[in-house]
DNA sequence: CAACTATATTGTACAAATAACAATAACTAG
DNA sequence: CTAGTTATTGTTATTTGTACAATATAGTTG
């Protein structure tokens, strides 16, 4: 590229966007943000946040723009991570658009407001989704699909599922984002060993007493956080996926 | 961003190119394709090979392109895969340049010609530039320390170091892959164990009498391709990276 | 041809990790 | 106090990892 002379004119002009799948964990439920077009193409359909790359601006920072455009959340409380480029010449009918997909991760997201370009934004669930009921405008799709897996691969072996927690969580609830998100149940006795070994997470808390939101049963768990706030932390060794097992981990 | 209307001229045209890491194996050395710049900016620095995406071709297309243009090499041959997208305002002094950038891989690379561009196309050392002897132009530089993580690690749980051997390779053979991009040493036993029990590879030769390159000599190995020619195949469990021991792989 | 050398491949044994499930701890509700 | 519930720790059989030894099968040399 950089090599040898060109000239911009001789190449037609290209739309760079950002569209990004932001994800949550509401109700229990595996979630997305997406928004309802009230527009042609795909009038009516679901697709995914995004908007154009600004001149002075760099991907990432388009990206968190985005985000807190459409969520009113400030970025930093997300996980923001490049997904990849999606450029197929047909994939938007009205000109040629290449965009910069990227992935969030976020707890406690309020139900959307719609504001943003007058269309409806909502989460919906991952699930309807996968079951084929929510179909995506353009290639979104696609780029949600991979976005799905690239979480879910990267829960394996990093600590971002304190990512869809508070900032600071039990262990069990780490537990449910994983079953929650891998769609699998897993050993509670198991787990927590292999938690605390990772090495992740710092406990904060011995015990609490008051729970979030259910009342208070149970012994009372300890609290933690994450030691690295860049989400650099590796979960060594990785938490074996067992995806579609629903049941609770045992034979 | 394909919410609401839009009008491309409200935003300033943005160039996009793709950059390609052509990653292979040359005399037991770990090199990568660069491009010796024969124009400001950065003029006699080393950069990677890349080009203007034309209107009508997507993305992988132009990588594949790139890649056949500067090697002259069907890029058939190659393992060629997104590796992310680079979008500093400033990346570029004269314009705004986004780029997405591609890794490849290739064995039996020839030497390059430097044809396209009129510029000069060699193969360098990964180790030059690793230790700081060879500078790259732009953010080229993180480009590249970027595809060889993601090099070094696909390594781990794929069959990807086959596509530095030929077609049909022996085990040794994939072990040296291993110990040369990682530059580390392996237990060649157990490494014989590991990835007969991967299923990622299939036996297509009892024995071989003619060795490749070398004067034959002691037992001769079993002959091995991939079993799946699309690059997905998964080596299971995968082989442990303990980098920086360049010993033999014993204590 | 015997001995030696070299690489490939298989064996072995101990250490470490995994996984399943049992048991205990620490609370709340009644 | 008793039952119910979740958290956490124990226990154990099995599997996996790792280091290194032994064997296999060639070429090479005297």
């Amino acid at each position: 590229m950089e090599n040898g002379q060109y000239n911009p004119r001789d190449y037609p002009a290209v739309a760079v966007t950002v569209d990004v799948v932001v994800q949550t964990i509401r109700d229990g439920d595996f979630q997305v943000l997406l928004i309802e077009r009230g527009e042609d193409p795909h009038k009516g359909d679901w697709a995914l946040p995004g908007g154009f790359v600004r001149p002075d601006e760099n991907l990432d920072t388009a990206a968190a723009r985005e985000l807190e455009e459409e969520t009113s959340i400030s970025a930093d409380r997300f996980h923001l991570e490049q997904l990849g480029s999606y450029g197929e010449p047909g994939r938007d009918p009205r000109m040629r658009v290449v965009t910069i997909a990227y992935w969030a991760i976020c707890s406690g997201l309020p139900d959307p407001r719609g504001e943003t370009d007058a269309v409806a934004a909502s989460l919906q669930p991952v699930s309807e989704f996968e079951n084929g009921r929510i179909r995506l405008a353009f290639d979104h799709g696609q780029i949600l699909a991979d976005a799905l897996e690239r979480t879910r691969s990267k829960l394996e072996y990093t600590a971002l599922a304190a990512r869809f927690c508070a900032p600071e969580f039990t262990i069990s609830e780490l537990r449910k984002v994983y079953e929650t998100v891998w769609n699998t149940g897993i050993d509670p006795g198991n787990f927590q060993r292999q938690m605390r070994k990772s090495g992740a997470f710092r406990m904060v808390g011995e015990r609490r007493i008051a729970q979030r939101g259910a009342p208070a049963t149970g012994r009372p768990p300890s609290l933690w956080t994450v030691r690295d706030s860049t989400d650099k932390a590796i979960v060594e060794p990785p938490i074996a996926r067992r995806t579609g097992t629903g049941s609770s981990g045992r034979r």
